[in-house]
DNA sequence: CGGGATATGTTATGACATTACGCTATCGAT
DNA sequence: ATCGATAGCGTAATGTCATAACATATCCCG
């Protein structure tokens, strides 16, 4: 059963427990994605040890919306708007570039809108959606 | 070795080798994906021992588009359309059943046209989408 | 107090994927 | 006909990603 123990409204666990801080701390610091097991590396003289402490950790931030998880890549990146979570802008897409790593994330409503109707046609009961765009991005194909 | 065949000279290997050939067949015999140790564990009467046998056939069965790979899962499934690799249809998409492990294959044009749309805009070189849709399917609704 | 929910730390293990090496077959050009 | 390029095959070892199981601590609330 999920019920508040809060406020009646809003779910919004405002304050994260140290490992949940230190491992949003560290995708904040990064510029690219991290695995798991980077962000246990980078970690460790905080006192992490285990990767199970920053797994849990990432679960948590993901369900609040705080980073999100790239299976194309088995790595994650911290959200790039801080109220993504706010759910304004649908689904989020990333467009990842295989050149330098870098990842750009954005939505298109109309995206959202037309897989949310294929769901609606087909009675897909629709929980998450991801979209990943691999290619590179605009400065390293100047580069290229 | 058990195949001859008529001499066809261009770069279009129609004709698969015996492992590509049985990791196919078993991806078409399963209703759900299998992953690569999947496929290895059912394959293993026909002599095959490594995992690198199979993911050196999916790599194939992919790039010819006989096959996808769920980036969300870990696994793999054969293409729904024969003759998806045609292309006429755009990128395809998969909607994962959380209960059931089935897989729906679709394209939606409007939402190729957006991503596609969303590259040209920003210079993002795309050559490769990843659209996985996770829920419940219809079937598994009615059951809950 | 006591019980539920949540977070923690550690060990061990499971699941997925690739590197490295060497061998074989085919095919086209010299 | 042989050479070399390309592609596939087989095996061992290793690397990378993720979770199970168990034990403990904390806070809130009834």
């Amino acid at each position: 059963m999920a019920h508040s123990h809060e406020a009646h409204h809003h779910e919004r666990p405002r304050d994260l427990t140290r490992n949940q801080e230190l491992v949003l701390t560290t995708l904040n610091n990064a510029d690219a994605p991290l695995s798991a097991y980077d962000i246990l590396d980078r970690l460790r003289e905080e006192g992490l040890r285990a990767p199970l402490q920053v797994y849990r950790a990432l679960e948590k931030l993901v369900e609040h919306g705080l980073a999100h998880r790239l299976e194309s890549l088995n790595a994650f990146v911290c959200c790039a708007d801080a109220n993504c979570h706010g759910r304004t802008s649908g689904t989020a897409a990333f467009a990842i570039c295989s050149s330098c790593g870098r990842v750009d994330e954005f939505a298109d409503p109309e995206v959202t809108a037309r897989l949310a109707a294929w769901a609606g046609e087909t009675g897909f009961g629709l929980e998450r959606t991801t979209i990943e765009l691999r290619g590179r991005c605009a400065e390293c194909q100047k580069a290229a």
